[in-house]
DNA sequence: TTTAGATAGTTAGATAACTAACTAAATTAG
DNA sequence: CTAATTTAGTTAGTTATCTAACTATCTAAA
């Protein structure tokens, strides 16, 4: 019993966290477009905050993302112009990304494109109750990237 | 300033929300298969926790999703013998969708697959804690349900 | 009572993620 | 120094979601 109704937090949990993802990842959506989709305004937003000229491997990692879905994300930044990828000279199955002046521009309209939501969601919730949800949000992620390569009771 | 950074945080939010929904779907896709993935398992709980004879349109809002997402995961459903669907004779156009016994005991396998990883997070995450982080999540989507129509500021 | 509009569900086509399998390059071990 | 392994990135194919557009049915209004 006990059991049984932990199980069903965890559950509701998770499926409350999906439906937010997903309102919310077309929130935004519906913001950015027809110019970004929210994973390449991500890498946009990465560069502009964290730095650029990191390798594909290395963004799919920070985006806990697979390759393959990174390799896609970054040719249509590319054909778009807001990233350039070059050869790495020291590791030549490497490649490096940077941002181009054109998608620091894009980036920036991204930014102001989403103010309205960030602003509508403050006159709702005060900043300081979210900026509370943010660190337990993160120890519940960290959580389950620990236990991504877990092993399951039942096999 | 103050815009920026409050943008900042509700987009680290909502990236933060992002990544632990992939991990979670990824996780629980992995206890649940081959049998199920989590949409199928998700409508046969709902089924169990607040009764079946519903119509699709029905679950579609229930789960967040649109009409023909939820036609293809009942599709499967019924395929594999989990629900039975049958047209209203009420309303011609409507069908209702039950349970199966097969389909009930696909959930109960379900809810012990999950268990581990139920289990597991309450070792890490005292139980009160989670239950204090649903009601905070469940207003956070309600913003976003009520905002998903509304009108961007720059069009 | 016919017709216009709304609602239920499906079909078709697009998109963005995934896994598996591949090539090329670097590293490590014998 | 060669051979095996690991790492970086891409290609091919699958899956689950979406939107747009369709048929069928019901409801309401002229």
């Amino acid at each position: 019993m006990t059991e049984q109704s932990s199980a069903d937090i965890v559950f509701s949990l998770f499926n409350e966290i999906g439906i937010i993802n997903q309102l919310s990842t077309a929130r935004f959506a519906r913001s950015l477009a027809p110019d970004l989709n929210p994973s390449e305004f991500g890498v946009l937003n990465h560069f502009v905050r964290l730095g650029d000229g990191k390798t594909p491997t290395h963004l799919a990692k920070a985006f806990q993302m697979t390759k393959p879905s990174m390799t896609a994300i970054l040719s249509k930044l590319e054909q778009k112009g807001y990233v350039a990828i070059r050869g790495s000279e020291k590791d030549r199955r490497r490649k490096i990304v940077t941002l181009t002046p054109a998608g620091r521009a894009a980036r920036q309209r991204g930014v102001k494109s989403v103010a309205p939501l960030a602003r509508t969601l403050l006159q709702h919730h005060d900043i300081e109750t979210l900026k509370r949800l943010l660190p337990q949000l993160q120890t519940l992620r960290e959580f389950l990237d620990a236990e991504r390569n877990a092993v399951d009771g039942l096999g």
